[in-house]
DNA sequence: TCTGGGGTCCTAGGACCC
DNA sequence: TCTGGGGTCCTAGGACCC
């Protein structure tokens, strides 16, 4: 039977949830940016027309917000996950099988279901819009590559109303056409490049190569990218996420950091991020990364370095972590430099259950393991509970020189009592 | 001068995604 | 003044083994 994959992927994700909880900003133009207040990372339609491009830095766009009056918003990701989750939760009643793919976009299979997919769709997203606020996008096509390219359709011309099927159109050909070859879904700028080198500018275009070209020039995740676009699909629904086999916390500091007291204290902070993280999907770390690095903007000495530290055994004890995590950071740290930016990252992940214990511990050395087991689910119950960071280690400080600037930050509407949005009476 | 061959495992680096 | 953060997968090449 012909597969048919829709992709529902909401428009311009973090400018809309914004806009969900302050309905002033309602035709307004609306950004968000990145940590730090550094770069433009959601625009909303009217801010595009206004020429803002993404992933640029802000600062380039200062003389139009004044005068065009943009409403700018520091990245709110507690806000974010928040409503993704609640735009998933509907999806899912609308497939029986469904894949979350990113924070604002899931895949859902209509295979097989007795519904006009358009139609279906366009239910879909009329419920979304009720019930989250939140406005969809969905493309429809025999395979995910495809289905992305119809939801670029979908977006891009208003005439379509938030859904367009490819599937069995006589102009798909004059569709593919009309579609850059980086706008496909696997070929980043890279590859592009190359493509456009050899005369290959369109999404049709790279349809037609030949498979021992692609295969050449672009691995087999190329060749798989092709045969979606003719239709073929090869890359499947994933409904359970499988675990992370890496867990990074990073940070660019919102000054220059010169100290290494200062970096210890950012790195614990980044440690206990990564093991609450590795605790959420019972897993444990065999290893663990500290990296820093300098502004490679600015003209001064430039420094970067990382170090990986092996545990003997398979933890998600912060403090194991932590430990390993200053051991690192003492490794690399140099002094006279400016550093920008720093990171953790944990892997040689395992199930927690399967961790291997340490056969060279002292005798009784997991004596104390149920303590820590039930000191860490006190710990992550207190800050899901309360908030990120009510608890947290003193290694972390308080001082928190490094810590990120965000000047624009909209209140945390949905996960904090005293944030919550109140209706008053006229 | 001549200098095997085949296999596995690991890591670094490069490509991609949102 | 001001330039994000968190992931995945694949390949090439070296180490090591017999």
């Amino acid at each position: 039977m012909k597969q048919i994959f829709a992709l529902a992927d909401c428009n311009s994700f973090y400018a809309s949830c914004e806009r969900v909880f302050n309905p002033a900003l309602a035709g307004r133009p609306v950004v968000v940016l990145s940590n730090n207040d550094g770069c433009v990372i959601a625009r909303t339609a009217e801010a595009k027309a206004l020429g803002i491009v993404g992933f640029e830095p802000f600062f380039k766009y200062q003389h139009l917000i004044a005068t065009h009056d943009v409403a700018v918003y520091s990245a709110n990701f507690t806000l974010y996950g928040d409503l993704s989750n609640r735009v998933m939760a509907v999806l899912r009643g609308f497939a029986p099988q469904t894949e979350v793919y990113s924070i604002d976009e899931a895949f859902l299979i209509l295979t097989g279901m007795a519904v006009d997919p358009d139609a279906y769709c366009r239910c879909i997203r009329d419920t979304v819009r009720q019930w989250t606020g939140l406005p969809v996008s969905i493309g429809i096509g025999p395979s995910k590559t495809l289905a992305k390219l119809a939801n670029r359709i979908a977006k891009k011309d208003p005439a379509h109303g938030g859904v367009f099927d490819i599937t069995g159109r006589p102009d798909a050909d004059a569709l593919l056409a009309g579609i850059d070859v980086q706008d496909v879904w696997g070929v980043g700028r890279r590859y592009a490049k190359f493509l456009r080198t050899r005369g290959i500018g369109t999404a049709l275009a790279l349809r037609d190569l030949p498979d021992t070209f692609v295969k050449k020039h672009m691995t087999v995740m190329g060749l798989r990218t092709v045969e979606e676009l003719r239709g073929n699909p090869c890359i499947s629904i994933e409904e359970t996420r499988k675990p992370k086999q890496a867990i990074l916390t990073s940070r660019s500091f919102g000054r220059d950091i010169q100290t290494e007291r200062e970096l210890r204290e950012a790195v614990a902070e980044f440690t206990a991020m990564c093991a609450e993280k590795l605790r959420a999907q019972r897993s444990a770390a065999a290893f663990v990364m500290v990296f820093l690095e300098t502004n490679g903007f600015r003209d001064a000495p430039q420094y970067s370095n990382a170090a990986t530290i092996g545990i003997a055994e398979p933890t998600d004890y912060t403090p194991a972590l932590l430990a390993a995590a200053h051991q690192g950071l003492a490794r690399i740290f140099r002094p006279g430099y400016l550093y920008k930016r720093c990171g953790v990252l944990l892997s040689g992940i395992v199930p927690k259950a399967a961790a291997q214990l340490d056969c060279f511990a002292a005798a009784g050395g997991n004596a104390g393991h149920a303590q820590k087991v039930a000191l860490m689910g006190a710990l992550d119950a207190v800050n899901a509970r309360w908030g990120r960071g009510t608890l947290k280690y003193a290694a972390a400080g308080v001082e928190r020189s490094w810590k990120m600037r965000q000047l624009r930050l909209s209140p945390r509407f949905t996960t904090q009592w005293e944030d919550l949005p109140v209706a008053k009476a006229v």
